[in-house]
DNA sequence: TTCTAAATATACTTTTTAGTATATTTGTTC
DNA sequence: GAACAAATATACTAAAAAGTATATTTAGAA
């Protein structure tokens, strides 16, 4: 069993990760979190060093829970192109987000890029291996026969994890879930073309 | 001529405009700004009310900047398939942006979509009417035979703008623009496809 | 159940950032 | 080129945010 301690910085941490998502790092303060979680200072600061030590283990954790639900969505499809449309059906929903305030992922990537470099090379390491694996799963597919080999397997995973990622910005910003289904059935559909 | 008022608060206004594209709106501080132009809190609060209004000004100057730039670059164009393909290649280098920051739409729709309603609703527009545009110049292509009337503008038009902006902040922080040359290339031979 | 260390709360200090009153300088019009 | 208003600088105050020292409470081992 988990610590009294660990349970709580556990649920610090959780409790913190949609505020991180909403906010941004910069946007979040001491005092959100702690009117989130009704603990005082003290407390906090007995699980964290600093604000930068908070801040790294929240996007550490979104980072974590989002990547671990979508390889689990994935997984449960038994073909190659089952596991790629529950890819595409992880957001079919843009607006009411798995973690509220769109996908962590994203989100980070553009707030970091310029300003947390360490931040930064950790988003770029999920974005990578969701790359490699997405690749790897439609190179299997060319592999087994389920796909052409006209299909670019490096090039079409970056064209669904790029497109559903803003795909995701444009709907929330206009308050419209609508095109994200018409831009799901456009990549099922085109890769469908490369169906055998 | 504009009076010597006029010029200054233009120049704090382009000066902030990619610090804030780089440093997000919570990230900005006005010190930062004083330091990229030199001047001091007196001056700069002269032509400005508070932080918010700055910020608003900032944020109207970057959308239009990039706006215009865009349909500039598209409008040099002749052909319908033309100037598609000059919108791709706006941003065929994600890594140096014509805003230092990657693309300010993007980067203000993130932040402004559960922290700004006022500025959420100024990048919707962009959004809206940069769709509509595009979308409307596809319908243009279908109308007078370009393209086939299998392509749906509205779907693809979307399509094209969230796959350019997912792929503009994957490409930066991962910082290798090569992923983007064969996002464009796929998405420039998706639309010959549908040429006639 | 009692005791003690660990966890948490309270009440501060420090630092950072925003904002303002007033002095000084500069542009512009006559 | 004088005069005055507009623009800018200086030097401050106010507010917000981060961080800390210490007191109190509580979990959990003996």
């Amino acid at each position: 069993m988990l610590s009294k301690a660990e349970r709580t910085k556990q649920f610090i941490l959780e409790t913190a990760v949609p505020l991180y998502n909403e906010k941004g790092i910069s946007g979040v303060n001491i005092d959100d979190i702690l009117e989130a979680t009704k603990l005082t200072k003290g407390c906090l600061y007995g699980h964290f060093e600093n604000k930068e030590d908070l801040s790294e283990q929240v996007i550490d954790l979104s980072l974590k829970m989002v990547s671990d639900r979508i390889r689990a969505a994935v997984y449960q499809a038994k073909t190659i192109k089952g596991k790629v449309f529950a890819f595409l059906d992880f957001y079919k929903d843009p607006i009411e987000t798995y973690i509220s305030g769109g996908c962590p992922i994203l989100n980070t990537a553009v707030e970091a890029d310029d300003n947390y470099p360490l931040i930064k090379e950790k988003v770029a390491k999920v974005f990578r291996s969701g790359q490699q694996e997405l690749a790897g799963l439609l190179q299997e597919g060319i592999n087994i026969g389920e796909f052409s080999t006209k299909l670019d397997p490096i090039v079409f995973a970056f064209k669904l994890v790029a497109s559903v990622e803003g795909g995701i910005v444009m709907c929330r910003v206009m308050g419209t879930a609508k095109p994200m289904q018409g831009l799901i059935k456009s990549l099922k559909s085109e890769l469908e073309q490369y169906k055998i």
